[in-house]
DNA sequence: TTGAAAGCGCTAACAA
DNA sequence: TTGTTAGCGCTTTCAA
C-alpha cells in the first residue's frame, strides 16, 4: 500500500504541489474557488495526510515537547505530565516521555536523543548532575523548564513548592499540641534534591527557633527499604518520637507499614503528618493529616512557561524560581 | 548560533557528506583508517549530532511509538507505561503519551496525529469507537498492539487480564464464608468496556451456578461520584450485603470511603474484597484482600509483540488475545 | 576507498 | 491566482 504524498493530491487535483500546500496551510486569499473544491475533494479521495517528519524538517519544528522525570510511578510525576499533556493537547503539541530514574547517565542519555529528535522543548525534574550538558542547551537558547528541584549553577525556569512552608507547616501544627519528640523521615539527604534538602533543614530550623513544645528532633534518611528497620531502631530508645513528619508519599508508607506492624495508635502513641496527599488519607483510620502540593497547577505552569518560551522566543525573559504554596488538610492523624 | 550539519563535518574534516553518513552509522569496512579519525576529530570539534528527524525523512522510520492510555492518572496505566518504556528505553527507541480520556474524538485525534508523525506503532487503550479507523491502519499493515480492551470487529494482538478468573478467585475467595449477600460495585457498565462486563458477568454466572453459600448478589454501577450514594440506598434494606466485590482500583476507594463513613467493620460487618492492587492494602486496618493483574509484565508483553510487529515486519503474524493470570493476596478484609 | 547526485515529503520565495 | 524551483539534513546507489 503506497503511501499518499502530496504529489499524488496534487496530480490528482491537477494543480502543482505549492498550491495544494498552501491549501493544506489554510492559505486562501488568493486561491480560487474552484481550485480549492478541486484539492479538497483530491485530499478526500485519496484520503491523504501530510507526513509531519517532511514538514517538522523544513519549518525547523517539531510540535513536540520532551518531559524528563525521575520516575513516573510517583504520583507527583504523574499529575504533573498529566497537566503538562492537558496543554499540550490544546496547543497541538505532544509529549515524550522519558524516566531517568535518578541516574544522571540515563538523564544524559534522553537530554540528547530529545534534542536529536529537534523537540521544541524539554521540562526536566534535574538530577544535577549534567550541569555542562544543560549549560550548552541553554547558551543554545534551547527552551527548558526546571521541575521540582534547583540546580543552582543555572539560570532556568524552576517550579516547585515552597518547601519552607511546607515544613513550617508541618512543625506548628505538632507544636502547639503535647508533642516533644518529632521524627523526621526522608528519602536520602546525600543526593542534595532541593524539596528534601530544604524540608529537612526549614524543619530543623524552625524546632529550633520556636519549636512550642517540641523538645527534641530525630532525623531519619535513607533508601526506602531501610526506614523500617531505622523507625524501628529508633522507637527502641526511651524517648521515642511521639510526632512523625513523613516527607513524601513514598516514606508515609513507610511510616504507616512501621506503625501498623508495632501496633501503635495514631495519633495517641504517635501522631504523623506528611507532604503530599495520597488517595487513603481520608478514609485511613485515622484519616491523615497532610500537606498536599497542587501538582496540576504546578505541571500547567510548567507548561505555560515553555510555551512562552517556545513560541515567543524574541520576548525579553528573565528566568525565575516560582514557588508554589502548599496546603495543610487538617484531618486528625495529629 | 548556527546548527551544525553533517556538511559541516564533512568540511571540516575534508571528506563528502556520504563518507560522514558511512562514519555514523559504524560502515568502517572500507574506510581509511585516516578517514575515520578525521572524521571522529571533526565531529568532537564542532560537537555535531545528528538530526534525527532528517533521518526519519529518509529512513521512514522514527524510532517513536505512541500509547494512548486512557488516563495516565489510573495506576494501573501508569506501571503499563512504565514497563513499555523500560522495553523502548533498551531498544532506543522513544514514547509519545496521549490520554484519550476515553473520549473517542480525543482518540481519533491523537491516532490521526500519531500516524502523521510517523510513529513506528502504537498501544492503545482502544475506546471502542473508533473502529473504521483502526481498521484502516491494520489494514495498511500498521502495527498495533491493544492492551485491556477487546474490540471483538478487530483482530488485533490484545492484552488483558484474564477478567473471568479474577471474578471467581474473588467469589471462591467469598462463597466458603459465611457471606450471604455479594455486592459488585463497578464504573458504568453501559459503555461495552471489557474488563468490567467481563468481571460482572463472570461473578454473576459463577454466584448463580455455585456460589457456596452466598444467596444473593446485587449490582451496583456508575460514574465514580455516583457510587456513594448508591451505596448508602442499598445498604438501606435490611438485608443489605455482607460482602462487596469492587471492580478496581477507583470504586475500592469509594467502597472504603462509604464504610468508613457508616462506622462499620471489616470484615466483621462488611467484607471487601478487589481487583487491582493498592499502595496501601498492606498496612490498611485491616490488610485489604485484594486480587492484582500484573501490569508491568502486561505492559512489557505489548511492548515485545509490538516490536517484533515493528522490527520483523514480514514474519508470518496471528494477531491473538493474551490473558493474564490475576494474583489472589490474601490479607484480612474477607 | 571515497564522492557525486538523487531523493525522502514538505514549504516558501519568487516568477509567471 | 498558481507554478517553478530550491532546499531542509540525511541516506544510498552508483561511479570513479
Amino acid at each position: 500500500m503506497k503511501k499518499i504524498t502530496m504529489a499524488d493530491v496534487a496530480e490528482q487535483a491537477g494543480v502543482s504541489k505549492s498550491t495544494v500546500s498552501q491549501y493544506l496551510n489554510g492559505r486562501f486569499d488568493y486561491m480560487g474557488k474552484t481550485t480549492r473544491t478541486k484539492i479538497e475533494q483530491a485530499v478526500k479521495d485519496l484520503n491523504y495526510r501530510p507526513n509531519m517528519v517532511a514538514r517538522s524538517l523544513k519549518q525547523k519544528t517539531t510540535t513536540t515537547i520532551g518531559v524528563i522525570v525521575a520516575n513516573i510511578l510517583h504520583v507527583y510525576s504523574t499529575q504533573v505530565i498529566r497537566a503538562i499533556e492537558d496543554l499540550c493537547n490544546e496547543k497541538e503539541f505532544h509529549l515524550i516521555i522519558c524516566n531517568a530514574d535518578d541516574q544522571p547517565k540515563k538523564e544524559k542519555k534522553y537530554i540528547e536523543m530529545l534534542k536529536a529528535k529537534q523537540v521544541d522543548g524539554i521540562i526536566a525534574f534535574p538530577t544535577g548532575d549534567n550541569i555542562a550538558l544543560y549549560k550548552q542547551l541553554l547558551d543554545e537558547g534551547y527552551p527548558i523548564v526546571f521541575m521540582d528541584r534547583i540546580v543552582k549553577e543555572l539560570k532556568v525556569d524552576t517550579i516547585l513548592l515552597d518547601n519552607e512552608k511546607a515544613a513550617h507547616i508541618a512543625v506548628e501544627e505538632l507544636m502547639h499540641k503535647d508533642f516533644e519528640h518529632l521524627a523526621v523521615v526522608s528519602p536520602p539527604l546525600l543526593q542534595q534534591v532541593t524539596p528534601r534538602v530544604e524540608r529537612a533543614e526549614a524543619v530543623a530550623k524552625k524546632v529550633e527557633e520556636q519549636g512550642g513544645n517540641i523538645q527534641k528532633l530525630s532525623m531519619i534518611s535513607g533508601e526506602i527499604n531501610e526506614i523500617s528497620k531505622k523507625l524501628h531502631e529508633l522507637f527502641q530508645h526511651d524517648d521515642k518520637p511521639d510526632a512523625i513528619f513523613a516527607m513524601n508519599d513514598l516514606t508515609l508508607h513507610e511510616v504507616l507499614s512501621f506503625v501498623k506492624k508495632e501496633n501503635m495508635k495514631i495519633p495517641e502513641d504517635v501522631a504523623v503528618i506528611s507532604v503530599d496527599d495520597v488517595s487513603f488519607a481520608n478514609f485511613y483510620t485515622p484519616p491523615l493529616t497532610t500537606i498536599s502540593q497542587p501538582a496540576f497547577e504546578m505541571g500547567r505552569k510548567a507548561a505555560e512557561i515553555l510555551f512562552s518560551l517556545i513560541l515567543e522566543p524574541d520576548k525579553q525573559h528573565q528566568s525565575e524560581i516560582i514557588r508554589f504554596t502548599p496546603t495543610l488538610n487538617r484531618r486528625e492523624s495529629c
